[in-house]
DNA sequence: ATCATAATGATAATCATTATCATCACCATT
DNA sequence: AATGGTGATGATAATGATTATCATTATGAT
């Protein structure tokens, strides 16, 4: 599916800073990207947009369920695009890296542990941090 | 232990800011509180404090491992008396009920599934979404 | 091509949090 | 109990991330 269609299947007018936005997000070898990477990364390819446009798209595309807003323990927001697999994340605390893995015991066992308390699940957040292996003394 | 040898025995000076704002940790019914909450229930106590000085003293509670911070999706980090058993959340959406649950298979899973990739473990935050009994329509 | 409407960019505003710094309180020592 | 050095506080300013505002501009249905 083009990101035309794709804009268009959720009510977004197809525009050029949304179609950088999603280009950069599609082609950028971070995954994860703050508001900020995106930013800077457009600068980068000499085009023009503004920081807040950049904002506004990610929050237009995360509310269409284009990508994934993940809050990890780093005070801003990164965004991915959002696989039809979810995943959670393992994040390195000394080079930032993030490695994605799906594991389904934990996802099954979350399933009980909201039932048992009565919970109707929407969704999670399951981070791990530690050092990577490149990061370890 | 009181505050005041436990405060000692991380090197921080029992001072009546740091003890009010561990009493009101300790006392308060809401076990996760923001930074301003503190502030504000210290206001209601008819305490006078600086809200820099909550969240500094708050910081060096983290430090010395007093009390744990977490991060869910509002914005805001939210801090709870460490406690020395482990647990994850669940945090209802609707209205922002947070109940603690520990899972050893949860935890199990997630140390396998870090040497799997190579990482040195050093923490992780396991928040679950959803609806609590009272708010489901 | 026209036009209503939605989107953009520049800017100001907000929110959470941290830094600064002069004043003040804690507490080990006298 | 008084003293003094050092750490702590509070007021304020500064920062960083994000959102709101609003006049101008671009999109896409007609």
């Amino acid at each position: 599916m083009s990101d035309r269609s794709q804009f268009r299947a959720v009510g977004l007018k197809t525009t050029l800073p949304r179609l950088k936005v999603m280009e950069i997000l599609e082609n950028s070898g971070e995954r994860h990207m703050t508001a900020e990477d995106v930013y800077k990364e457009m600068l980068n390819l000499k085009e023009e947009i503004g920081l807040g446009t950049v904002y506004r798209v990610l929050n237009q595309f995360e509310q269409a369920g284009l990508v994934e807003r993940n809050n990890f323990e780093s005070g801003s927001s990164v965004f991915e695009i959002k696989s039809d697999s979810h995943h959670d994340h393992l994040v390195c605390m000394k080079c930032g890296v993030v490695e994605e893995f799906f594991d389904p015991s934990i996802e099954a066992q979350q399933e009980k542990v909201a039932k048992m308390a009565g919970f109707q699940i929407a969704g999670h957040s399951l981070s791990i941090y530690g050092f990577c292996s490149d990061c370890q003394e």
